[in-house]
This record gives structure tokens, C-alpha cells and sequence, in this order.
DNA sequence: GTCTATAGGTGGATAGAC
DNA sequence: GTCTATCCACCTATAGAC
């Protein structure tokens, strides 16, 4: 497997899980070892053998989200669609988290930045940067095999892209109407499909 | 003057101030009554005697931050442009946010969404939903006007547009790339452009 | 790996004097 | 309006037994 990827025991695993749900949730600030410490049904106390602090947690928490990510990404590559259809995975992939009651791991953290452990920005910071690379190179794409049509440069559109969907969940929660993150972000797609494609309005 | 604006004494307003920056930069759940005592140079029970509980300063502070958006969406309204050019001066409203190290509150708020008293949780929404209907007016008058070419309707341009901004103040931060914020929202400026003034690529 | 017990700190909030 | 003093709940984290 992969020695970069620590294996870990079961308590130590299901912390996570439990941690990734309340950080996509609350926060990163707006969980404690408590919280997590009455979903497992174990003590407080026993959560500092697995991740002696909560940075420590945080950073395992950002890694694997990260490593999850970046594997998703690769199943797009592998789909053989074309950009726009990738582009369209791209955007299935927020909109399931956001239908599972969640928001954007880095998204949630990009807004609790200033109050990060050092380490944790850096990984929120690259988790957008290869994200907009990735993306990046997909509008390229689109632009060579004319199934997208860009009206501005493939990086500027790529931070766009990322910009409206980490934007759209969290405003989708907050007024309470999962269904504003589809609507909010299908104008991006529609600007994007090449005009050949689309009917005249 | 305006009855529905509570006329208050000099620290209030000077918590005020100070509360809104903080919760600008770090969240409403990263800063304290201790945090304003501070800066503001008095106890921290005295705070206590202008808003009593944190949930009536939050309320305030966003109703102080939403009427004076409000008074600047009217500021813009009353400037004469077009459509295309009004659009750039709402979205010059938050980049001077930005530039000034801090967040749209609404934003950081949105994403402490779960964590936020329930009358703050209303303001909010109400918020986004007010800037949604003015861009979404906008939008609409741009198109029967021609200095913009929306593809999409007007309310989910609308969305977009709100949720590319927020989204992009976010990311530029945790960054650290403060134009990243100009990049990421100059595609939607461009695609709205009616394509008669665009040099063809 | 898990437990109990506890330390040391900070949070929001109150009482009552001035 | 501001102060000191104080309360209690909660936080992260540690010590040491099992």
C-alpha cells in the first residue's frame, strides 16, 4: 500500500470519521474531545493515545481528507469523458457532500484560517492550490478539444470554478435550501459549454 | 433618522467596531468579551452592561453590517451606470473588505452557520438572500439593457455571482494571496460581458 | 488501550460596590 | 458605566492505575 498513508487502528479510524463529521459541520473549533469522546463511547481521556492533540488530530484529519480528494480526482481522469463531462463530476462530487449534511472540509477550515495550527494552513492552502491546478487543466483541455469554451484564462476560470462551488455550499446551508447549490452553480456550466453546443437565447 | 436603528453610547459602538473585526478575522466563536476588554481597555464584566449576552451583540453587529450594505447597494444604485458597471462596483464592495485583512462577515458567519444563535442564523440568511434579489435585478436589467448577456436566468446568475465572491474571499485568504481574489472573479465579469464589445478569442 | 482523576486555563455571565 | 470578585461550565492535556 502506501507508506505515506500511516496505518491505524481502529479507534484512531473511527475518531476521524467521527472528527471529519463534526469539523464539516461545526467547525474545527466548534467540536471538543468530548464530542467525539460520547459518539465512540469511550473516555475523554483515552482520544490523547491515538492523537495526543487536537493539531495532531487536525492534520491526520486534513491529510486523509486530502488523499480521499486527490484519489477522486484520479477516478475522474480515469473516466475517459471529456472535459465538460469531468467538469460536471468535478461539481457532483461538492454536491455530495453537501446533500450528506456536510460542507467542504477546506472550505469550512479556509474560514477558520487565522486561528489554525501552522500546520493545518499549509495543507488547507495546498488542498486549494492542487485543486485549482487540476481544474486548471481541465479548462485547458475543454479549450483543445472544444468542449469547453473559456472567456478568460484556464487558471482564472479554474479559481473561479473552485471560488463558486466552495461558495455555493456554504451559502446553500445557510439559507437552509440544499437545492441553491445546483442552481448556483449550473450558470458555470451553461457559460462554459461551447456556444456551438448551446441554443440561441 | 431611522427608528429601526437603535441609537447607542459611545462603547457600544466602539464594541461594535472591534467585535465585527474579530469576527471578521477570526468568527464569531474565535473571539471573546475578553478579547474586546483588551483592546478596548476596560473590564470585561463592563461589556456585559451594553450587551448582555454575546448572542445580543452578534445580532447587532450583523444588523449594523447589513444595513450598511444596504445603504451601499443603494449608494450604487444611485450612481447612474449600467448594469456591467454597477456589477463591478458590488464586486469592488467586497474586494475592499478583503484588502482590508478581513472576511465578509456573512461568510465567516455562514460557515459557523450551526454554531450561530438562532436569530443570527435568520439575519444571515436574510443577508444573502437580500444581496441575491439586488444582483438578480441587476442581472436582469443588464439583459434588457445589453451591457450584460447572462446564459443562464437571472436569479441562478445571480447566485453564482454571490456565491463566486464569498467563496473567493475565502480562498484568496488562506492563500495568503490577496489577488487571488481579482483573478478568481474576473471570468464572471468576462462571461457576463455582452460578446457584441468582446474581441472575439 | 482504556480508565479515573485532575490540573490549569478560558469561556460567558452575575452580584454588588462605587 | 465601570469596577472587583466570583461562579460554573467547558476546554485541552497529563499522570498513573488497570
Amino acid at each position: 500500500m502506501d507508506a505515506t498513508r500511516p496505518r491505524r487502528g481502529d479507534t484512531a479510524n473511527r475518531m476521524l470519521d467521527i472528527a471529519e463529521r463534526l469539523a464539516q459541520t461545526r467547525g474545527f473549533n466548534g467540536f471538543s474531545y468530548s464530542d467525539i469522546a460520547a459518539d465512540l463511547g469511550i473516555a475523554k481521556a483515552s482520544l490523547h493515545h491515538h492523537f495526543p492533540t487536537k493539531a495532531d488530530l487536525g492534520r491526520a484529519l486534513m491529510q486523509r481528507y486530502s488523499d480521499s480528494f486527490e484519489a477522486a480526482l484520479a477516478g475522474i481522469d480515469a473516466s475517459g469523458e471529456d472535459a465538460y463531462g469531468r467538469l460536471s463530476r468535478y461539481m457532483k462530487l461538492y454536491e455530495r457532500v453537501l446533500v450528506d449534511d456536510r460542507l467542504c472540509l477546506c472550505g469550512m477550515l479556509a474560514a477558520e484560517y487565522s486561528t489554525l495550527p501552522a500546520g493545518m494552513r499549509v495543507q488547507v492552502r495546498r488542498f486549494f492550490e492542487k485543486n485549482e491546478d487540476w481544474v486548471a487543466a481541465l479548462v485547458e483541455r475543454g479549450r483543445r478539444e472544444k468542449s469547453l469554451r473559456p472567456g478568460a484564462p484556464a487558471r482564472d476560470v479554474a479559481r473561479m470554478i473552485v471560488s463558486a462551488l466552495e461558495g455555493a455550499m456554504v451559502l446553500a446551508r445557510s439559507c437552509e435550501d440544499p437545492a441553491r447549490f445546483a442552481s448556483s452553480v449550473r450558470p458555470v456550466l451553461a457559460e462554459l459549454k461551447a456556444k456551438a453546443v448551446r441554443k440561441n437565447r
